[in-house]
Parts: structure tokens; C-alpha cells; sequence
DNA sequence: TTGCGGATGGACT
DNA sequence: GTCCATCCGCAAC
């Protein structure tokens, strides 16, 4: 993917090589990964890349910011009210995906973390585009780079993302994350979870230092 | 550049 | 009936 001269310098990794048709050398995070506390995950996968497989291409991008919803004592998490129908798979045990729907509109994505009962996970907030934005862009309506994934909602929309997902082993072929496989470059900001009405003070929100695909500009 | 409200529908009480 | 881990367009500045 070509960036834009003026903001590759901005951004920290803006050097990963990595193409439709060839993720060698990238190894996909593994259940242990996702079995460990929620903050460190949320942490650790920033730097990552999400891949989900089109069919016929794979569509991808480094993941840029992320929330943790540790589990059932944070108000904010939908775990708090206990196990759902609509919640129920984010009790299961860390490497699945946690897609919902809200606002009548939207999907959001989110990595379970943590051991099985816990209620843990990880919400993928935004994304820097690598592979199939000519998808995302049709996806999307918009052939702004900044403007494909750079939201939950944006995200999911962007690389098709839906209900069929939920529950989806992150180990599997469709949709998973892997390892850029280089030594993390950058420094990680901490700030305050975005869009909840409870317990909003924690410092749940991690971003990537000046990589400019963030949902909302920090607040100080 | 910022802030407000409508769209939209499913899950929960 | 109410709430919602969002997005977009438009009004007002």
C-alpha cells in the first residue's frame, strides 16, 4: 500500500511489506496469546495486523487502537449484566471473536481475551489500511484512506465484517491476526474509553504515538 | 472546526 | 419502551 509522503514519516510502521497473496514469514497470535490478562492483550496488539480472508483476497491492516473491557466488575462492558444470548461469547475462553451489533446500524469487533467465564476482551477501534483498500474503499463509499477503518463501525464495515463472525476461532482461516514479526518501534498512549457512560475514567484506550489512523483525536 | 441529532434495529427489562 | 463500546451530515461559529 502507497502512503501518502507526507505522513509516512508520521507513521511507525509505515514499513511493513506484506501482500494479498503471500503472509510468509507473519505467524498468526495463538491461543496463549489471547489467554492472558485483557490489558496486556489490548497493549500487545497494537502493532499486530488483522487479516480476514475474502475468499479470494485477503484484506488487512495494522492494528492502531484498541480498548480493554476487562470483565463483569466494569460497568461499561456488556459482560457486567452477565451471560446473554447476545453477550455469550465473549464468557468463552480468549482466541474468538466477539462481533455485536448496536446503534441499529453498526458491527463491532472485538477479541475475547482471558480464561473461559471471565467475560474479557478486546475491542479493535482502529486500523491503518495494508491490503484490499480497493474492497474497503468500495465498502466503504470512500476513497479516503483515513476515512476506511479509522472506527470500530468503519472497521467492520470496511472489511465485511457481521454476525456470521461471532464466535469465530481467531486461530482459524477467516479471520485472525498475526505477528509482524519485528520489534515494536513505538511508545503506546493510555487514554480514557470512548462512546460509554459508565465507569469512564479508566485509562482502558491504547494508541499507537503519532499513527494518524486514530478514531478521535486525544482529549487532554 | 465543533457539536448536535437523525438513522436504524435488535437485545433487554 | 429504552438503551446502545457508531457514523454521517448539516448547522453554527
Amino acid at each position: 500500500m502507497e502512503l501518502h509522503k507526507k505522513e509516512e514519516r508520521k507513521i511507525p510502521i509505515s514499513r511493513t511489506v506484506f501482500s494479498s497473496n503471500d503472509s510468509g514469514g507473519f505467524k498468526k497470535l495463538t491461543k496463549s496469546f489471547y489467554r492472558r490478562n485483557c490489558i496486556t492483550v489490548a497493549k500487545e496488539l497494537l502493532g499486530k495486523i488483522l487479516v480476514v480472508n475474502n475468499g479470494r483476497l485477503k484484506l488487512s491492516g495494522i492494528i492502531t487502537e484498541t480498548e480493554a473491557y476487562p470483565g463483569k466488575n466494569d460497568e461499561a462492558s456488556h459482560s457486567y449484566i452477565g451471560k446473554t444470548k447476545r453477550n455469550e461469547k465473549m464468557f468463552e475462553a480468549g482466541g474468538i471473536a466477539y462481533v455485536y451489533f448496536t446503534y441499529g446500524n453498526h458491527f463491532c469487533f472485538n477479541v475475547v481475551t482471558g480464561k473461559e467465564g471471565l467475560g474479557s476482551a478486546v475491542l479493535i477501534r482502529s486500523l491503518q489500511p495494508l491490503t484490499g483498500t480497493d474492497i474497503m474503499k468500495k465498502n466503504r463509499g470512500t476513497t479516503d484512506i483515513y476515512n476506511l477503518t479509522t472506527g470500530p463501525g468503519k472497521i467492520t464495515q470496511a472489511f465485511g465484517i457481521n454476525r456470521k463472525h461471532n464466535g469465530m476461532d481467531l486461530t482459524g482461516d477467516i479471520i485472525y491476526i498475526i505477528n509482524n514479526n519485528k520489534k515494536e518501534d513505538f511508545n503506546i498512549v493510555r487514554s480514557k474509553r470512548i462512546g460509554i457512560k459508565k465507569n469512564r475514567d479508566k485509562l482502558f484506550r491504547f494508541t499507537i504515538e503519532g499513527n494518524p489512523f486514530i478514531s478521535v483525536k486525544q482529549k487532554k
